[in-house]
DNA sequence: CCATGAAATGAGAGTAGCTGTCAAAACGTA
DNA sequence: TACGTTTTGACAGCTACTCTCATTTCATGG
Protein backbone atom coordinates (compact mmCIF):
# COMPACT_ATOMS: atom_id res chain seq x y z
CA UNK A 1 0.00 0.00 0.00
CA UNK A 2 2.64 2.42 1.21
CA UNK A 3 4.92 2.70 -1.64
CA UNK A 4 5.16 2.79 -5.85
CA UNK A 5 6.22 6.44 -5.82
CA UNK A 6 4.75 8.66 -3.67
CA UNK A 7 0.99 7.75 -3.58
CA UNK A 8 0.54 7.63 -0.09
CA UNK A 9 2.63 10.29 1.29
CA UNK A 10 3.31 8.60 4.87
CA UNK A 11 1.89 11.51 6.77
CA UNK A 12 -1.02 9.68 8.24
CA UNK A 13 -2.59 7.95 4.44
CA UNK A 14 -3.43 4.29 6.19
CA UNK A 15 -6.42 4.05 4.13
CA UNK A 16 -6.58 4.43 0.59
CA UNK A 17 -7.43 7.33 -1.64
CA UNK A 18 -10.87 5.05 -1.96
CA UNK A 19 -11.61 4.71 1.81
CA UNK A 20 -11.20 8.57 2.71
CA UNK A 21 -13.53 9.63 -0.57
CA UNK A 22 -16.04 6.61 1.04
CA UNK A 23 -16.16 8.36 4.00
CA UNK A 24 -16.13 11.96 2.95
CA UNK A 25 -19.23 10.71 0.94
CA UNK A 26 -21.24 9.37 3.41
CA UNK A 27 -20.43 12.37 5.69
CA UNK A 28 -21.65 14.68 2.89
CA UNK A 29 -24.57 13.08 2.75
CA UNK A 30 -25.11 13.08 6.38
CA UNK A 31 -24.44 16.51 6.76
CA UNK A 32 -26.37 17.44 3.25
CA UNK A 33 -29.98 16.02 5.42
CA UNK A 34 -29.22 17.59 8.25
CA UNK A 35 -29.21 20.73 6.89
CA UNK A 36 -31.90 20.24 4.89
CA UNK A 37 -33.94 18.91 7.31
CA UNK A 38 -33.34 21.85 9.35
CA UNK A 39 -34.19 24.52 6.87
CA UNK A 40 -37.35 22.91 5.44
CA UNK A 41 -38.28 19.53 7.69
CA UNK A 42 -38.11 15.94 7.51
CA UNK A 43 -40.91 15.00 4.92
CA UNK A 44 -40.52 17.96 2.94
CA UNK A 45 -36.82 16.59 2.59
CA UNK A 46 -36.49 14.82 -0.65
CA UNK A 47 -33.31 12.02 -1.52
CA UNK A 48 -33.62 14.11 -4.77
CA UNK A 49 -32.80 17.38 -2.90
CA UNK A 50 -30.21 15.54 -0.10
CA UNK A 51 -28.37 14.18 -3.35
CA UNK A 52 -28.29 17.55 -4.92
CA UNK A 53 -26.63 18.76 -1.95
CA UNK A 54 -24.12 15.77 -0.82
CA UNK A 55 -23.40 16.25 -4.94
CA UNK A 56 -23.87 12.88 -5.88
CA UNK A 57 -26.81 10.92 -7.50
CA UNK A 58 -29.49 9.66 -5.90
CA UNK A 59 -28.59 6.24 -6.59
CA UNK A 60 -25.11 6.76 -4.53
CA UNK A 61 -27.25 7.88 -1.70
CA UNK A 62 -29.22 4.40 -1.44
CA UNK A 63 -25.90 2.38 -2.13
CA UNK A 64 -24.49 4.61 1.49
CA UNK A 65 -28.03 4.13 3.30
CA UNK A 66 -30.33 1.68 3.40
CA UNK A 67 -33.35 4.33 4.12
CA UNK A 68 -33.75 7.87 4.57
CA UNK A 69 -34.14 7.09 8.32
CA UNK A 70 -31.20 5.39 8.61
CA UNK A 71 -29.28 8.22 7.21
CA UNK A 72 -30.21 10.55 10.53
CA UNK A 73 -30.06 7.84 12.67
CA UNK A 74 -27.12 5.15 12.00
CA UNK A 75 -24.25 5.64 13.96
CA UNK A 76 -22.55 2.76 15.78
CA UNK A 77 -23.38 2.87 19.32
CA UNK A 78 -23.42 -0.93 19.78
CA UNK A 79 -19.92 -1.58 19.77
CA UNK A 80 -18.95 1.45 22.44
CA UNK A 81 -21.85 0.01 24.56
CA UNK A 82 -20.10 -3.13 24.46
CA UNK A 83 -16.99 -2.44 24.95
CA UNK A 84 -17.66 0.03 27.89
CA UNK A 85 -19.88 -3.03 29.73
CA UNK A 86 -16.91 -5.53 28.81
CA UNK A 87 -14.67 -3.17 30.35
CA UNK A 88 -16.31 -3.07 33.62
CA UNK A 89 -15.04 -5.20 36.79
CA UNK A 90 -17.00 -8.54 36.64
CA UNK A 91 -17.80 -8.20 40.94
CA UNK A 92 -19.15 -4.77 40.18
CA UNK A 93 -23.16 -4.95 41.10
CA UNK A 94 -25.17 -5.25 37.94
CA UNK A 95 -26.94 -1.85 38.60
CA UNK A 96 -23.65 -0.24 38.98
CA UNK A 97 -22.43 -1.33 35.65
CA UNK A 98 -25.60 -0.37 33.74
CA UNK A 99 -25.24 2.76 35.36
CA UNK A 100 -21.66 3.72 34.57
CA UNK A 101 -22.15 2.42 30.56
CA UNK A 102 -25.34 4.69 30.31
CA UNK A 103 -23.42 7.57 31.25
CA UNK A 104 -20.38 6.45 29.26
CA UNK A 105 -22.12 6.25 26.31
CA UNK A 106 -24.41 9.34 26.92
CA UNK A 107 -21.71 11.02 27.48
CA UNK A 108 -19.48 10.44 23.86
CA UNK A 109 -22.88 10.09 21.92
CA UNK A 110 -24.59 13.37 23.26
CA UNK A 111 -21.73 15.27 24.93
CA UNK A 112 -19.85 14.80 21.68
CA UNK A 113 -22.36 16.47 19.39
CA UNK A 114 -25.07 17.90 21.20
CA UNK A 115 -26.99 19.37 18.26
CA UNK A 116 -27.13 16.30 16.47
CA UNK A 117 -28.11 14.62 19.40
CA UNK A 118 -31.12 17.23 19.88
CA UNK A 119 -32.40 16.93 16.32
CA UNK A 120 -32.28 13.08 16.42
CA UNK A 121 -34.24 13.27 19.52
CA UNK A 122 -36.34 16.01 17.86
CA UNK A 123 -37.22 14.11 15.12
CA UNK A 124 -37.71 10.98 17.13
CA UNK A 125 -40.65 13.01 18.33
CA UNK A 126 -42.14 14.13 15.47
CA UNK A 127 -41.50 11.63 12.49
CA UNK A 128 -43.23 8.04 13.34
CA UNK A 129 -40.74 6.82 10.39
CA UNK A 130 -37.69 7.87 12.30
CA UNK A 131 -39.03 6.59 15.68
CA UNK A 132 -39.73 3.41 14.06
CA UNK A 133 -36.35 2.97 12.83
CA UNK A 134 -34.98 3.91 16.36
CA UNK A 135 -37.03 1.12 18.00
CA UNK A 136 -35.90 -1.27 16.04
CA UNK A 137 -32.33 -0.39 16.06
CA UNK A 138 -33.00 -0.22 19.63
CA UNK A 139 -34.24 -4.21 19.42
CA UNK A 140 -30.62 -4.90 18.18
CA UNK A 141 -29.20 -3.16 21.04
CA UNK A 142 -31.38 -5.01 22.85
CA UNK A 143 -29.83 -8.79 21.28
CA UNK A 144 -26.86 -7.15 22.16
CA UNK A 145 -27.86 -6.44 25.51
CA UNK A 146 -29.04 -9.92 25.69
CA UNK A 147 -25.60 -11.37 24.99
CA UNK A 148 -23.81 -9.28 27.25
CA UNK A 149 -25.83 -9.88 30.31
CA UNK A 150 -25.60 -13.38 30.06
CA UNK A 151 -22.23 -13.65 29.40
CA UNK A 152 -21.44 -11.99 32.70
CA UNK A 153 -24.19 -13.71 34.81
CA UNK A 154 -23.67 -16.88 32.91
CA UNK A 155 -27.35 -17.19 31.93
CA UNK A 156 -29.06 -18.48 28.38
CA UNK A 157 -29.25 -14.93 26.42
CA UNK A 158 -32.22 -16.53 24.88
CA UNK A 159 -34.06 -17.29 27.66
CA UNK A 160 -37.23 -15.08 28.15
CA UNK A 161 -35.75 -13.58 31.64
CA UNK A 162 -32.88 -12.36 29.71
CA UNK A 163 -34.31 -10.64 26.99
CA UNK A 164 -37.61 -9.41 28.92
CA UNK A 165 -35.07 -7.80 31.25
CA UNK A 166 -33.02 -6.54 28.29
CA UNK A 167 -35.67 -5.07 26.31
CA UNK A 168 -37.61 -3.32 29.41
CA UNK A 169 -34.20 -1.59 29.80
CA UNK A 170 -34.06 -0.48 26.27
CA UNK A 171 -37.56 0.60 26.23
CA UNK A 172 -37.19 2.52 29.72
CA UNK A 173 -34.15 4.52 28.63
CA UNK A 174 -35.74 4.85 24.72
CA UNK A 175 -39.22 6.70 26.36
CA UNK A 176 -36.25 8.67 28.97
CA UNK A 177 -34.79 10.15 25.31
CA UNK A 178 -38.52 10.76 24.45
CA UNK A 179 -39.06 12.62 27.92
CA UNK A 180 -36.02 14.47 27.09
CA UNK A 181 -36.59 15.77 23.74
CA UNK A 182 -40.24 16.63 24.65
CA UNK A 183 -39.40 18.74 27.23
CA UNK A 184 -37.05 20.68 24.97
CA UNK A 185 -34.10 19.11 26.20
CA UNK A 186 -34.11 21.15 29.44
CA UNK A 187 -33.44 18.38 31.59
CA UNK A 188 -29.71 16.56 32.21
CA UNK A 189 -29.91 13.63 30.60
CA UNK A 190 -27.44 11.35 32.63
CA UNK A 191 -29.95 12.64 36.21
CA UNK A 192 -33.14 11.09 34.05
CA UNK A 193 -31.08 8.21 33.26
CA UNK A 194 -30.73 7.83 36.86
CA UNK A 195 -33.95 8.53 37.98
CA UNK A 196 -34.88 5.60 35.12
CA UNK A 197 -32.93 3.15 36.53
CA UNK A 198 -34.55 3.58 39.79
CA UNK A 199 -37.66 2.89 38.15
CA UNK A 200 -36.55 -0.11 36.55
CA UNK A 201 -34.45 -1.69 39.75
CA UNK A 202 -37.05 -0.89 42.34
CA UNK A 203 -40.42 0.00 40.70
CA UNK A 204 -42.32 3.21 40.74
CA UNK A 205 -41.12 4.94 44.14
CA UNK A 206 -43.72 3.30 46.39
CA UNK A 207 -46.47 5.52 47.92
CA UNK A 208 -49.73 4.10 47.91
CA UNK A 209 -50.44 0.81 46.22
CA UNK B 1 -82.37 -3.27 -0.96
CA UNK B 2 -85.50 -5.09 0.10
CA UNK B 3 -88.24 -2.72 -0.42
CA UNK B 4 -89.10 0.39 -0.80
CA UNK B 5 -91.50 -0.11 2.63
CA UNK B 6 -89.46 -2.25 5.50
CA UNK B 7 -86.27 -0.29 5.01
CA UNK B 8 -85.49 -1.62 8.71
CA UNK B 9 -86.94 -4.71 9.41
CA UNK B 10 -86.68 -4.27 13.01
CA UNK B 11 -85.31 -7.69 13.54
CA UNK B 12 -81.70 -6.78 14.51
CA UNK B 13 -80.93 -3.79 12.13
CA UNK B 14 -79.61 -0.97 14.54
CA UNK B 15 -77.01 -0.34 12.39
CA UNK B 16 -78.31 1.01 8.69
CA UNK B 17 -77.34 -0.72 6.01
CA UNK B 18 -74.37 1.50 5.00
CA UNK B 19 -72.24 0.63 8.47
CA UNK B 20 -73.26 -2.63 7.91
CA UNK B 21 -71.37 -2.99 4.75
CA UNK B 22 -68.71 -0.95 5.72
CA UNK B 23 -67.95 -3.46 8.28
CA UNK B 24 -68.11 -6.22 6.24
CA UNK B 25 -65.86 -4.19 3.47
CA UNK B 26 -63.11 -3.53 6.41
CA UNK B 27 -63.43 -7.72 6.82
CA UNK B 28 -63.40 -8.63 3.65
CA UNK B 29 -60.04 -6.44 3.20
CA UNK B 30 -58.45 -8.14 6.25
CA UNK B 31 -59.26 -11.46 4.96
CA UNK B 32 -58.08 -11.41 1.81
CA UNK B 33 -55.17 -10.04 3.20
CA UNK B 34 -54.22 -12.82 5.69
CA UNK B 35 -54.77 -14.93 2.78
CA UNK B 36 -52.80 -13.42 0.51
CA UNK B 37 -50.11 -13.49 3.02
CA UNK B 38 -50.52 -17.11 3.70
CA UNK B 39 -49.97 -18.14 0.19
CA UNK B 40 -47.29 -15.47 -1.39
CA UNK B 41 -45.86 -14.01 2.15
CA UNK B 42 -45.76 -10.07 3.55
CA UNK B 43 -43.93 -8.46 0.73
CA UNK B 44 -45.09 -10.31 -2.51
CA UNK B 45 -48.66 -9.47 -1.70
CA UNK B 46 -49.45 -6.18 -2.96
CA UNK B 47 -52.39 -3.59 -1.77
CA UNK B 48 -53.96 -4.10 -5.50
CA UNK B 49 -53.90 -7.76 -5.16
CA UNK B 50 -56.03 -7.24 -1.88
CA UNK B 51 -58.04 -5.10 -3.44
CA UNK B 52 -59.13 -7.57 -6.17
CA UNK B 53 -59.62 -10.37 -3.70
CA UNK B 54 -61.84 -8.06 -1.50
CA UNK B 55 -63.50 -6.77 -4.82
CA UNK B 56 -62.90 -3.39 -3.86
CA UNK B 57 -60.34 -0.47 -5.66
CA UNK B 58 -57.36 0.13 -4.19
CA UNK B 59 -58.18 3.85 -3.18
CA UNK B 60 -60.92 1.91 -0.73
CA UNK B 61 -58.17 -0.15 0.90
CA UNK B 62 -56.36 2.79 1.90
CA UNK B 63 -59.56 4.51 2.87
CA UNK B 64 -60.13 2.08 5.73
CA UNK B 65 -56.22 1.31 6.13
CA UNK B 66 -53.66 4.08 6.15
CA UNK B 67 -50.82 1.55 5.82
CA UNK B 68 -50.42 -2.09 4.58
CA UNK B 69 -48.92 -3.39 7.93
CA UNK B 70 -52.15 -1.62 9.54
CA UNK B 71 -54.16 -4.27 8.08
CA UNK B 72 -52.45 -6.96 9.96
CA UNK B 73 -52.22 -5.22 12.89
CA UNK B 74 -54.59 -3.01 13.72
CA UNK B 75 -57.12 -4.42 16.53
CA UNK B 76 -58.23 -2.57 19.11
CA UNK B 77 -57.09 -3.61 22.72
CA UNK B 78 -56.88 -0.34 24.25
CA UNK B 79 -59.96 0.12 25.26
CA UNK B 80 -60.51 -3.27 26.22
CA UNK B 81 -57.09 -3.03 28.08
CA UNK B 82 -58.42 0.25 29.80
CA UNK B 83 -62.17 -1.10 30.66
CA UNK B 84 -60.49 -4.16 32.36
CA UNK B 85 -57.97 -2.01 34.35
CA UNK B 86 -60.75 0.40 35.73
CA UNK B 87 -62.74 -2.57 36.64
CA UNK B 88 -60.01 -3.88 38.97
CA UNK B 89 -60.69 -3.22 42.44
CA UNK B 90 -58.72 -0.26 43.99
CA UNK B 91 -57.27 -1.09 46.83
CA UNK B 92 -55.75 -4.36 44.59
CA UNK B 93 -51.99 -4.19 44.33
CA UNK B 94 -50.48 -3.38 41.61
CA UNK B 95 -49.12 -5.96 40.04
CA UNK B 96 -51.55 -8.31 40.53
CA UNK B 97 -53.99 -5.66 39.19
CA UNK B 98 -51.31 -5.62 35.51
CA UNK B 99 -51.29 -10.22 36.16
CA UNK B 100 -54.96 -10.23 35.49
CA UNK B 101 -55.58 -7.43 33.00
CA UNK B 102 -52.97 -8.76 30.88
CA UNK B 103 -54.11 -12.18 31.57
CA UNK B 104 -57.44 -11.37 30.09
CA UNK B 105 -56.58 -9.45 27.28
CA UNK B 106 -54.73 -12.17 25.77
CA UNK B 107 -57.42 -14.63 26.75
CA UNK B 108 -59.78 -12.26 24.56
CA UNK B 109 -56.94 -11.15 21.89
CA UNK B 110 -55.47 -14.57 21.71
CA UNK B 111 -57.67 -17.01 22.37
CA UNK B 112 -60.56 -15.49 20.58
CA UNK B 113 -58.72 -15.97 17.20
CA UNK B 114 -55.93 -18.15 17.36
CA UNK B 115 -54.79 -18.55 13.77
CA UNK B 116 -54.85 -14.54 13.48
CA UNK B 117 -52.64 -14.05 16.32
CA UNK B 118 -50.40 -16.47 15.85
CA UNK B 119 -49.75 -15.27 12.10
CA UNK B 120 -49.62 -11.80 13.37
CA UNK B 121 -46.99 -12.31 15.54
CA UNK B 122 -45.15 -14.48 12.77
CA UNK B 123 -45.17 -11.79 11.05
CA UNK B 124 -43.54 -9.35 13.41
CA UNK B 125 -41.13 -12.18 13.86
CA UNK B 126 -40.65 -12.20 9.78
CA UNK B 127 -41.32 -8.46 8.64
CA UNK B 128 -39.27 -5.68 9.57
CA UNK B 129 -42.13 -2.89 8.73
CA UNK B 130 -44.97 -5.16 10.94
CA UNK B 131 -42.94 -4.98 14.02
CA UNK B 132 -42.04 -1.20 13.59
CA UNK B 133 -45.54 -0.94 13.40
CA UNK B 134 -46.13 -3.05 15.99
CA UNK B 135 -43.78 -1.04 18.31
CA UNK B 136 -45.53 2.29 17.13
CA UNK B 137 -48.77 1.31 18.37
CA UNK B 138 -47.35 0.07 21.46
CA UNK B 139 -46.05 3.17 22.36
CA UNK B 140 -49.59 4.46 21.95
CA UNK B 141 -50.76 1.66 24.35
CA UNK B 142 -47.97 3.05 26.68
CA UNK B 143 -49.70 6.35 27.23
CA UNK B 144 -52.93 5.28 27.92
CA UNK B 145 -51.10 2.59 30.46
CA UNK B 146 -49.65 6.15 31.85
CA UNK B 147 -53.07 7.68 32.03
CA UNK B 148 -54.12 4.57 33.44
CA UNK B 149 -51.50 3.97 35.88
CA UNK B 150 -51.20 7.85 36.82
CA UNK B 151 -55.36 7.52 37.43
CA UNK B 152 -55.00 4.81 40.32
CA UNK B 153 -51.94 5.78 42.30
CA UNK B 154 -52.38 9.31 42.14
CA UNK B 155 -49.62 10.25 40.37
CA UNK B 156 -48.69 12.78 36.84
CA UNK B 157 -49.34 10.83 33.84
CA UNK B 158 -46.38 12.62 32.38
CA UNK B 159 -43.95 12.10 34.95
CA UNK B 160 -40.56 10.57 33.75
CA UNK B 161 -41.05 7.62 36.33
CA UNK B 162 -44.61 6.61 35.14
CA UNK B 163 -43.36 6.86 31.69
CA UNK B 164 -40.83 4.53 32.20
CA UNK B 165 -42.56 2.84 34.15
CA UNK B 166 -45.29 2.12 31.53
CA UNK B 167 -42.84 1.71 28.94
CA UNK B 168 -40.87 -0.76 30.08
CA UNK B 169 -43.62 -3.13 30.92
CA UNK B 170 -44.81 -2.74 27.39
CA UNK B 171 -40.98 -3.43 25.90
CA UNK B 172 -41.18 -6.50 28.35
CA UNK B 173 -44.71 -7.77 26.71
CA UNK B 174 -43.58 -7.17 23.39
CA UNK B 175 -40.36 -9.31 23.61
CA UNK B 176 -42.73 -11.85 25.54
CA UNK B 177 -44.67 -11.84 22.38
CA UNK B 178 -41.73 -12.53 20.18
CA UNK B 179 -40.33 -14.95 22.21
CA UNK B 180 -43.50 -16.72 21.48
CA UNK B 181 -43.80 -17.04 18.27
CA UNK B 182 -39.76 -17.66 17.53
CA UNK B 183 -40.01 -20.28 19.72
CA UNK B 184 -42.92 -21.64 17.33
CA UNK B 185 -46.09 -20.98 19.93
CA UNK B 186 -45.38 -23.91 21.92
CA UNK B 187 -45.31 -22.18 25.14
CA UNK B 188 -48.28 -21.26 27.11
CA UNK B 189 -48.64 -17.78 26.54
CA UNK B 190 -50.12 -16.83 29.63
CA UNK B 191 -47.56 -18.38 31.57
CA UNK B 192 -44.28 -16.61 30.11
CA UNK B 193 -46.89 -13.30 30.76
CA UNK B 194 -46.47 -14.86 34.24
CA UNK B 195 -42.70 -14.59 33.81
CA UNK B 196 -42.50 -11.53 32.50
CA UNK B 197 -44.20 -9.78 34.82
CA UNK B 198 -42.28 -11.56 37.78
CA UNK B 199 -38.75 -10.67 36.06
CA UNK B 200 -40.28 -7.05 36.12
CA UNK B 201 -41.19 -6.83 39.30
CA UNK B 202 -38.04 -8.43 40.96
CA UNK B 203 -35.27 -8.41 38.37
CA UNK B 204 -33.71 -10.98 37.38
CA UNK B 205 -33.78 -14.07 39.52
CA UNK B 206 -31.22 -13.40 41.80
CA UNK B 207 -28.55 -15.69 41.69
CA UNK B 208 -25.31 -14.29 41.10
CA UNK B 209 -24.52 -10.78 41.19
C1' DC C 1 4.16 5.62 -17.38
C1' DC C 2 0.89 2.70 -18.98
C1' DA C 3 -2.22 -1.42 -19.06
C1' DT C 4 -5.28 -4.31 -16.65
C1' DG C 5 -8.75 -5.58 -13.20
C1' DA C 6 -11.70 -4.09 -9.49
C1' DA C 7 -14.55 -0.91 -7.25
C1' DA C 8 -17.50 3.16 -7.16
C1' DT C 9 -20.56 6.04 -9.59
C1' DG C 10 -24.37 7.86 -12.55
C1' DA C 11 -28.24 7.31 -15.47
C1' DG C 12 -32.36 5.27 -16.40
C1' DA C 13 -36.31 2.38 -16.09
C1' DG C 14 -39.41 0.19 -13.07
C1' DT C 15 -42.18 -1.14 -8.74
C1' DA C 16 -45.16 -0.18 -5.03
C1' DG C 17 -46.98 2.40 -1.20
C1' DC C 18 -49.55 6.30 -0.46
C1' DT C 19 -52.11 10.99 -1.40
C1' DG C 20 -55.33 13.88 -3.56
C1' DT C 21 -59.09 15.05 -6.72
C1' DC C 22 -63.43 14.48 -8.97
C1' DA C 23 -67.33 12.38 -10.98
C1' DA C 24 -70.45 8.42 -10.51
C1' DA C 25 -72.88 5.24 -7.67
C1' DA C 26 -75.23 3.76 -3.32
C1' DC C 27 -77.67 4.89 0.52
C1' DG C 28 -80.91 7.53 3.94
C1' DT C 29 -84.87 10.29 4.24
C1' DA C 30 -88.88 12.92 3.41
C1' DT D 1 -89.96 9.28 -6.11
C1' DA D 2 -86.65 13.03 -5.47
C1' DC D 3 -83.00 15.23 -2.98
C1' DG D 4 -78.76 15.50 -0.08
C1' DT D 5 -75.08 12.88 1.87
C1' DT D 6 -71.83 9.24 2.03
C1' DT D 7 -69.08 5.93 -0.21
C1' DT D 8 -66.75 4.41 -4.02
C1' DG D 9 -63.79 3.94 -8.24
C1' DA D 10 -60.80 5.81 -11.69
C1' DC D 11 -57.00 8.45 -12.41
C1' DA D 12 -52.97 11.28 -11.94
C1' DG D 13 -49.00 12.14 -9.23
C1' DC D 14 -45.29 11.91 -5.76
C1' DT D 15 -41.51 9.57 -3.55
C1' DA D 16 -38.90 5.92 -1.44
C1' DC D 17 -36.52 2.21 -3.03
C1' DT D 18 -34.57 -1.58 -6.45
C1' DC D 19 -32.10 -3.28 -10.41
C1' DT D 20 -29.35 -3.06 -14.41
C1' DC D 21 -25.69 -1.47 -17.22
C1' DA D 22 -22.35 1.58 -19.12
C1' DT D 23 -18.83 4.90 -17.53
C1' DT D 24 -15.54 6.65 -14.55
C1' DT D 25 -12.12 6.27 -10.84
C1' DC D 26 -8.76 4.10 -8.15
C1' DA D 27 -5.18 0.23 -7.22
C1' DT D 28 -1.51 -2.50 -8.88
C1' DG D 29 2.08 -4.90 -11.65
C1' DG D 30 5.02 -4.61 -15.50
Amino acid sequence: MTAARTPTPADRPRLGLRERKKIKTREAIREATYALIKEHGYDATTIEQIAERAEVSPSTVFRYFPTKEDIVLTDEYDPVLLEELRARPTDEPWPDTVRHVMREAIRTGVEEDAEVARLRTHLMVQVPAVRSRMMESMSVTGRMLCAAIAERTGRDPDSLEVRVYAMSLIGGLMETSLYWAENGHRDDFAALVDRTLEVLQHGLPQEEI
